[in-house]
DNA sequence: AATACCGGTAACCTGTAGGTTACTACAAAT
DNA sequence: ATTTGTAGTAACCTACAGGTTACCGGTATT
C-alpha cells in the first residue's frame, strides 16, 4: 500500500485508466490538486514505474501519461477496493464518520 | 482506503484474521508497534465497526479482538492487495526503491 | 513587444500520523 | 507488603505528506 497509496495515487491512476491524458486535463479532472502536487505525484508514479511520459516535440508543449504495464495490473485491485467502499458495509461506516 | 490505511490497520487486521486475539497477543505478534500505537489503532478500528472488543471478567484481566462483519467482508480485498504485493510487477518496484 | 498557452518549479508553511518513554489501575499470588 | 500479569494512558516530540502562492521558460499568435 505504501506504492500505490496516499490521497492522490489512487484517484490519478483511476483518472488515467487506460487512457493517455495531458498534464492540464488530469488537472482538470482533479480541480482540487494543485499543479505542484500533482507535478510531485506524477513524479512518484514514474518513477515507482507505474506510469510512463511521453512528451511530444510540439509547441505549445505538450505531455501525456499512461498507465504501465505495472500501472495496468493493478487496476483490478483498484476496482476491489472501490467496490468494498460501495458495499453496504463500507458505506455504514462512512456514515458514521460524518455524523 | 481512508478507512483501512495507514501503517498498521491492514496488518493489524490481517493479523486478527479470523481468530480473536488478546491485547497482548497481537503486540507479540506486531512487536515494532508501541503499545499506545496498538491501543490507539484498535480503538480506531473499534469505532469504525470493522473489528470488535471482547471484556472477559477475570483476572488478571483479558481483553479480546476480533474481527466484525464489516472487517470480515474487508478481508478479500487486503488479500488482493498482498497478492499483488507478491506479483512480480510489484516486486520489481520494491527491488528498485531499496536500491 | 506583449500576451497567452502549457507544463511545470521555488520557497515556504502546517497538521497530524506515528513514535518514545514512563507511568497507572486492578486483582492475585508470594 | 511487594511483586507479577495484563491492558492500557499521559505527556511529549518530530518528520513529512500535502498544501499555498507566486514565478519560470519555451513557442506561437496578435
Amino acid at each position: 500500500m505504501s506504492i500505490f497509496g496516499g490521497k492522490w495515487k489512487p484517484i490519478i491512476l483511476n483518472c488515467i485508466g487506460e487512457s493517455s491524458l495531458r498534464f492540464g486535463k488530469l488537472n482538470q479532472l482533479m480541480p482540487a490538486i494543485s499543479n505542484k502536487v500533482l507535478s510531485n505525484e506524477l513524479k512518484e508514479l514514474e518513477t515507482l514505474g507505474l506510469i510512463e511520459r511521453k512528451e511530444f516535440k510540439e509547441s505549445p508543449q505538450r505531455v501525456e501519461y499512461s498507465l504501465s504495464d505495472s500501472g495496468k495490473s493493478l487496476m483490478p485491485v483498484l476496482h476491489e477496493i472501490a467496490s468494498w467502499g460501495n458495499s453496504n458495509q463500507a458505506k455504514k461506516i462512512v456514515t458514521e464518520m460524518v455524523k
